[in-house]
RNA sequence: GCGCCUGUAGCUCAGCUGGAUAGAGCGUCUGACUACGGAUCAGAAGGUCGGGGGUUCGAAUCUUCCCAGGCGCGCCA
């Protein structure tokens, strides 16, 4: 439990004995006591601490806020921190502790050091949390690259709470996309063996499927013009896949990205886990047969339509190997699986969920993250993305312009709600002026006191054997309040699927660190002030590390 | 037409699930020590939280109705 836990949970106890006591001595008359909480005032000058209860109490109690203010104040016992109670406003109670009680966590920063900052909410329960899955026939854009950011932040942030996460990709290396791929391939290579055949209209027109094909005739020459087209088709869809597959992983391991299992929606067909699951689904009395297709009875689970499993050509739909995977994922154990997703996919949450519960399972296991679409914006103009005209900006070019770093930040730093306008230009111009090298630098330049200290002969000391109350600015204060904070952000980020906490909690600590910099030296003859600044600035650090951690950044140590 | 998301400073966005005087960055303006790294710091200006009603001690936050933008509503994925 972090300092600000125990203190919070400290309060609320004390709390609780007062209400307690002013209830037997007849000061207030409930049938009910209210939940209690302890807050932490946005105004420093509200306290430390603060509670609402009086203001819950007035009404059932039938008295005036401020009166039972007044009486929970005189009824609490302070414990070891507590230096005053206030009242203020409408009815707050109000707690104002020891200057010290900041710096209780400054020894366990550096004795927790990576771990600094990590809570057990999830007690070691399965989470899996699915990310990017584009399809393996093309190339990475905008969008995947926002879902890898915030995906993979996501799935570190559960960790770093206690879960046992599992980061996966599903490929979608089965049905029509793929056909679809296999018209353009054929086209190109038959192209290149010199034959007219154009590339069909809605297919896909981008020079890396050209660039595939060349290098599939590099290595098999024209034999496959002579060959059955079925068997041309499916060593062009292979062979492209394949490299396809290799780039993504190759992409997404640039951008720092690293799955745990790469999961092929063919295998479900070979495995025959598609026709289970639409079986069991028909044992179940969910399906029925019109128009030649078989439905799925979506409206039995309040969806407003139906939806097809197999089409009247008699092949199974995305949706029925989308259900099929989602049983897969269940049967595998996953407490909880996060699915993000695109905006343009959120008409298929409510779908996916009726289905979850159509194979018994309670649809609140799944949940699904959807993401606001990124607009691309290059020279003051909107770049329109798509496969079909070849034109998109990858998460390639994009590592390469802006780097991993901050586009990184750059997406995490929003809400996944928030529609996106990404400007190529300002990211690339401005880079200097990014958020994220005002973090990193917080961290480069602790580093470099670090070296400081070493070349001076110096060593940290013992953050155990510190006297702290010699930190007495105000700067040393609100940096070490920052820092024990730390845990309750991970709590809440994990809680809310939202690493941009992390990221504002990052570039609010920097600022004091760079604040507390510029006004205060840390290695300086006064041997006790120095040592009790090198933990401050030590414990600093190792936050910040942590925390970048949390967001796939680096932590440089020179910059 | 129905559904989901969004609307907060000139621009890009936060706002801890209902708290007290709404915050950052960029941009603009004024300043900073020959210094452990100036990719920094201190300060100023800038707001009817899209608009109207409602809920209550208290609303940017919940609710409802408008307005504006994005995205969905296929036997595509």
């Amino acid at each position: 439990m972090s300092v600000v836990e125990e203190i919070r949970a400290e309060l609320e106890k004390a709390l609780a004995h007062s209400l307690q006591a002013s209830r037997e001595c007849g000061l207030i008359k409930i049938d009910q006591a209210p939940e209690i909480t302890v807050e932490v005032p946005r105004e420093k000058d509200h306290g430390d601490f603060a509670t609402n209860l009086a203001m819950l109490l007035a009404r059932p109690a039938r008295m005036a806020p401020r009166r039972v203010a007044e009486i929970l104040a005189q009824n609490f016992s302070a414990g070891t921190w507590v230096e005053r109670v206030e009242i203020a406003g409408p009815g707050f109670v109000n707690f104002y502790l020891k200057p010290g009680w900041v710096y209780l966590s400054l020894p366990r920063i550096v004795s927790q050091g990576a771990r600094y900052g990590s809570v057990d909410n999830g007690r070691g329960s399965k989470v899996q949390v699915e990310f990017v899955s584009a399809n393996p026939t093309g190339l990475l854009h905008m969008g995947n690259a926002r879902g890898a950011a915030l995906g993979d932040s996501i799935a570190a942030i559960l960790k770093f709470a206690g879960y046992d996460v599992t980061r996966e990709f599903y490929i979608n290396d089965a049905g029509n996309q793929i056909e679809n791929f296999a018209d353009s391939l054929e086209a190109r290579y038959l192209q290149l063996a010199g034959q007219d055949i154009p590339v069909p209209e809605d297919g896909y027109h981008g020079e890396d499927i050209m660039a595939t094909c060349i290098s599939f005739r590099e290595k098999h020459g024209d034999s496959y013009t002579e060959v059955a087209e079925k068997d041309r088709r499916s060593a062009l869809v292979a062979f492209a896949l394949e490299e396809k597959l290799e780039s993504i992983k190759n992409v997404l391991s640039d951008f720092g990205v690293d799955y745990d299992v790469w999961f092929s929606e063919q295998s479900l067909h070979d495995a025959g886990a598609v026709q289970d699951t639409l079986e069991f689904l028909r044992e179940k009395g969910c399906v029925y047969e019109r128009e030649g297709a078989l439905w799925f009875k979506a409206t039995d689970f309040g969806v407003d339509k139906d939806e097809v499993l197999v089409r009247s050509n008699g092949l199974p739909t995305y949706f029925a190997s989308d259900i099929a995977y989602h049983r897969n994922k269940l049967q595998r154990g996953f407490a909880w699986a996060i699915d993000v997703w695109g905006a343009d996919h959120h008409g298929h949450v409510p779908r996916m969920k009726a289905a979850i519960k159509a194979l018994g399972y309670d649809p609140a296991v799944l949940e699904v993250v959807i993401m606001q679409l990124v607009r691309l914006y290059k020279g003051g103009e909107i770049v329109r993305m798509s496969k079909r005209s070849g034109q998109f900006v990858t998460l390639e070019d994009l590592i390469e312009e802006v780097g991993r770093d901050a586009a990184r930040y750059f997406f995490i730093m929003r809400s996944a709600d928030s529609h996106l306008d990404f400007d190529l230009d300002l990211a690339r111009s401005e880079s200097n002026e990014n958020p994220v090298y005002y973090i990193q630098y917080a961290h480069a330049r602790i580093c470099s006191i670090m070296r400081q200290l070493e070349e001076q002969g110096g060593q940290m000391p013992d953050p155990g054997s510190i006297d702290y109350s010699l930190l007495i600015e105000e700067y040393e204060l609100a940096l070490a309040r920052k820092l024990a904070d730390f845990p309750g952000e991970v709590t809440a980020a994990a809680a809310g699927l939202a690493p941009q906490r992390i990221a504002r909690y990052l570039h609010e600590l920097a600022g004091l660190l760079h604040s507390f910099y510029n006004s205060h030296r840390v290695i300086i003859p006064e041997k006790d002030i120095s040592a009790a600044r090198l933990v401050l600035v030590e414990a600093t650090r190792i936050t910040l590390k942590n925390g970048l951690g949390l967001l796939g950044i680096n932590a440089p140590e020179r910059m």
